[in-house]
Formats: structure tokens, C-alpha cells, sequence
DNA sequence: TCCTTCACAGACCGACGGTCGGTCACCGAC
DNA sequence: GTCGGTGACCGACCGTCGGTCTGTGAAGGA
């Protein structure tokens, strides 16, 4: 299967080649502001040949979408997995996440245009992205415990990425990313230390 | 100044036409399906008279976006000011919050489209909405005050929107948003309270 | 060699956001 | 009152953009 025709790789070429100049216009301009004319001509392709790979605009957005996250998924899920201890693992994951907001594409794509582009599709409907079922596998390990309980797991899982993407707004406003990285680190560590000190039992919480 | 001319009284008349069926149009359709032409139609006017008024599309949504906003920060703020003791004001303002997100104009405008639409003008530029200085007013006593030590007010602020947020989100999906609503209450009472005891000196922090 | 398949071309369409010259009712000045 | 100015509103028009459709030429199995 490694061994394909050339007009399978040709097509696979182009598609890629599409995707890559879609996410340059994307992350540049915005989803709204990128017109397909361009894509296409900065391709130089014609809009029959966008038209061929993609079902529309917002199909060729999704594609970008996942593979933006898909990297930066990667890398948290791997900071987290590396962990033994469940809440080392959602720190780890975290600061993994803070270093993804640092970066344009991430932030542009994921953060502020897939909310609108992908509110019909994906909410709406059953389907999910990936970001939630990851979460959820970070924090099955605190619900299921005894720490954490009657905390639902799905309400857990959107109010913590939700406080990831407030961060994330706050480190793609700032003047200084790397600082208000940092900033960012702070506080939720300080939310974390502070949700695990007050419902770990038998756990002498340090205050300081 | 409650006396005012006929024109001024129909100018007014008419603005506040174009901006309620405009907002019944956006929290249907969203920001992006919803036509300027329809808007005019449904409201008896031509075109001319929307762009008299507003000077785009994205200007008329920010008049309905700060009336949606206003009407709820007034409930949260009153309720958050309603207590004296911090805490309990944040954890007020927080239940106010959850009862928004259970009306579909909060959710469809401010918690979706607002973050696109208004994405250039708000943020890259230094306007501020109202959400982040209501939170901030909120968040102050506490980080002013010995708890909370070393953390910035903007962080948090930025954080616990996000936090709120995806709750918002979180009930906005459910099939049943009342008990989503329960749910999101639990999560943030325990983060809330996790963070309390676990910065609050002195305080032998209630396990169960 | 033929002929099916398919990636790709590019002219075309309808819809939508936005513009602009024109119209007419209102309002202050005399 | 009437007269000139103002401004709310009209609606035809334009440019752009997402999406469609028919065509075409090369690839590849028979």
C-alpha cells in the first residue's frame, strides 16, 4: 500500500499542497477575511481542482484544523502519558498547552475561527474534536478516584478546557507571550494545588 | 432633553427596529447565514436605512451584542455586589452567570459569535469588552487581600472567563440544560472552594 | 490500442455586503 | 407662512466571493 499509482500520489500532492497554502491564508488573515480565489492561485491550481478535493470552504478549514491540533495534541497527550502520577499528568499536559498557545497557527486556528466554522457541524451534531476526549483521558484518573466526587466527568472536561482557552486568549493578547506564558502557569497552578489540597484526604497540603 | 424631536424619536424607532430583528435574525441563524437584505425585508426598510444607521454588518452585530451582554452583566454584577464577603460575591455572580447561558441569545452571540466577529476591532486594538472589568471588579478583593498571593489580576480574570465559558458551552450542548446547569454548579463550587481553602490561612478547610 | 476513470481546468452563476445619487418630510430662521 | 437646509430613508447598482458545471487530457487497466 506504500506503493501507489502516480495519480493517487499526484492527487494526494495537490491536496496537501492546498492544505498547506489554506493554513498559511488562515492563520494569516482569518477564515472570513481568506478568499478561495487566493488559495487557489497562490496554489496555482484552478477553483475546479479545490472544488474536486473539498466538499467548501469550511471542509477545507476542517482539514486544516486537524492537522494543526493533531500536532499539538500529539505533544500534550505525550507530556501527559509520561507522567505516573495523575495530577503531574495534568500539569504536565498543561504547561505542554501553554507552549502550543505560543504558537500563531494554534492560536488563530483553533482557538478563535474553529468556535464559529465548526459550531453547525461538529457541535450541533454528534460529532466531537479530539480536544474534549483528550482532557477526558487526562482527568478520568482524579473522577474516578476518590478525590473529585459527584464532579461530572464531560462538565469537568469543558470547564478545564475552557479555563485553557481563557489562557490562551490572554497569552495571544499580551505584548509579551513568553511572560504571559508564565503568568498563565501561575494561575493554574494555583488552581490546581487548590482543587487537589482541598479534596485529597490524608494529604497534608503544602502552603507554601 | 426627554423632549425630543420627531426625527430624532423615528431615527431612534427605527435603529432599535433594525437591531431587534437583528438580533431575533442572529441568535436563529448566527452571524455569518443571516443577510443584510433579510434584516431590511423582515424590518419594511431598504438598505440605505440599515447602513445610515450602522456603518456595516459587524457594526450592527456589536449593537446587538452589547445589548445581549448588558442585559446579563446587570443581573451578574447585581448579584455579585449583593454580597459582602468576596467569595460569596464571586460565587453569586458565578450562579447568575449560569442561569445566562441557559438563554439562547447569551449563548448564540456572546459565548459563539462574538469571539469572530469582533476578533479585529476588540482585541487587537486596546478596546476592552465588559466581561473582563466586571470579572476584574469581582476578582480584585481577592487577589488584594493575603490569599491569592503572586497571581495577576488580568490572568485570572482571563482564566475564569474562559472557565465560565466553557461551562457556557458545556450547557449549550446538552440535551437537557437545566440539569447541565446543576453539573457546571458542582465543578466550579469545588474548584471554587478547592482554591479557597487551599490559600485562605487559618481556615481549617470543610473536607466534607 | 481503446476506453474508462479521474484529477484538474475555467467560464459561469447567484447571493451577499456595501455604495451612491436621489427624494421627501421635518425644522429652524426670517 | 415659506423657504432653504438637513438628514432619514430609498433602491438600483457594483464588486466580490463561494459554489457549480461542462469540458479535457493524461493515466492505467483490458
Amino acid at each position: 500500500m506504500t506503493v501507489k499509482k502516480l495519480r493517487e500520489r499526484q492527487a494526494e500532492a495537490t491536496r496537501e499542497l492546498l492544505v498547506g497554502i489554506a493554513r498559511e491564508r488562515f492563520v494569516e488573515q482569518g477564515y472570513a477575511a481568506t478568499a478561495m480565489d487566493d488559495i487557489v492561485q497562490r496554489a496555482g491550481l484552478a477553483k475546479g481542482a479545490l472544488y474536486h478535493h473539498f466538499s467548501g470552504k469550511d471542509a477545507l478549514f476542517k482539514a486544516v484544523y486537524d492537522v494543526v491540533l493533531e500536532e499539538t495534541a500529539g505533544a500534550v497527550m505525550a507530556a501527559a502519558l509520561a507522567e505516573e502520577d495523575p495530577w503531574a499528568a495534568v500539569r504536565a499536559g498543561l504547561s505542554a498547552f501553554l507552549d502550543a498557545c505560543l504558537l500563531p497557527a494554534f492560536r488563530r486556528i483553533v482557538i478563535i475561527d474553529s468556535v464559529t466554522v465548526l459550531a453547525a457541524r461538529a457541535w450541533d451534531s454528534g460529532t466531537e474534536g479530539v480536544e474534549l476526549p483528550m482532557l477526558r483521558t487526562v482527568l478520568t484518573p482524579l473522577v474516578d478516584s476518590d478525590v473529585l466526587p459527584g464532579v461530572g466527568l464531560d462538565v469537568l472536561a469543558h470547564v478545564a478546557l475552557g479555563g485553557l482557552y481563557g489562557s490562551a486568549l490572554y497569552i495571544a493578547r499580551a505584548a509579551d507571550p513568553e511572560a504571559a506564558r508564565a503568568e498563565a502557569d501561575v494561575v493554574l497552578d494555583v488552581i490546581l494545588r487548590g482543587v487537589r489540597a482541598a479534596n485529597t484526604t490524608g494529604d497534608p497540603h503544602p502552603n507554601s
